[in-house]
DNA sequence: GGCATAATGGTTGATATCAACCTTTCTGTC
DNA sequence: GACAGAAAGGTTGATATCAACCATTATGCC
């Protein structure tokens, strides 16, 4: 018994299928996880290694600038970052020339840290890698930067 | 004035490069909010419209069914569910068969908001492929699917 | 039936995500 | 210097995400 404005289960099936948006985020959550995983023992999850990396630049970045790079709203960096900065890996600093920015900066126990998830983060990074086809990968990754801009 | 375990800022941004994890969830992000926006009229994000539309099945579905097909954790599902309860829009029935499992149903008010939602939907999804060579498209597809698996 | 184990999923606590709104600061123009 | 508009970011409130832990129910073996 069909609603007036239903839709049959074959047209659904067709849609959750060809929706980008779900299959992004599904993927973007199975490998999250497994990253997370990966990062455990030193207490980071995907996220904050994510940032982490991104702060070691010739000069430590701004929340908006992060925020471009992770692909993520300002405000998110800025609630996020506390955990981190709690942790002592990280600091925020006022930047000397423009006082409304904020600089996000590592600090020597993050490196250190950092250095040590980088090797956990080549294995699975690797291991994600393997699961896809050279030439796959490629054109997957090439396709992931049109996305993300 | 390197530090013993730091990692030079040039390797840094090859790890920035290279990580898929970032790449994907990057991609997800920026990709969500535009399912987001497209859906906002309706007050549904991204999040809801998939969940949504994986409850048009011939049965509805149990909870750790929707959590397999959103690729989420279960107790994601549970609380997410909450609002869309809230709202009318589905409902929890218990099985018959089995006291532990949950389904969760659609209304006859969620398949009319659906109904809507899908025209929407068409048109950011058709936005998001367009940014894609066919040829790049249909190998996108495929790993994702292959990762999400 | 009794019991060990699987399966299903809820609860809690912490972090992640973003829109809407606000404040502070800078820049350009006059 | 004054002022308008832009730029950078914080706060709040709601939803999203998952690990760890817990409760209930089903299943299989004896």
């Amino acid at each position: 018994m069909d609603h007036e404005h239903s839709i049959p289960s074959e047209m659904a099936k067709l849609i959750a299928d060809r929706c980008l948006c779900l299959g992004v985020q599904r993927a973007s959550r199975i490998i999250g996880r497994r990253f997370d995983e990966a990062l455990r023992p030193l207490g980071l999850n995907n996220w904050q290694f994510s940032l982490l990396i991104n702060l070691l630049k010739a000069e430590p970045p701004s929340i908006g600038k992060l925020a471009d790079a992770l692909g993520t709203d300002r405000t998110t960096i800025t609630a996020n970052v506390k955990p981190l900065e709690r942790r002592g890996l990280l600091e925020i600093q006022r930047d000397k020339a423009d006082a409304r920015t904020r600089r996000v900066a590592l600090t020597d126990s993050g490196r250190s840290l950092l250095a040590d998830a980088v090797e956990r983060w080549r294995e699975v990074n690797a291991s994600v890698e393997q699961d896809l086809d050279p030439a796959e990968l490629a054109v997957f990754r090439s396709a992931l930067r049109r996305l993300g801009s």
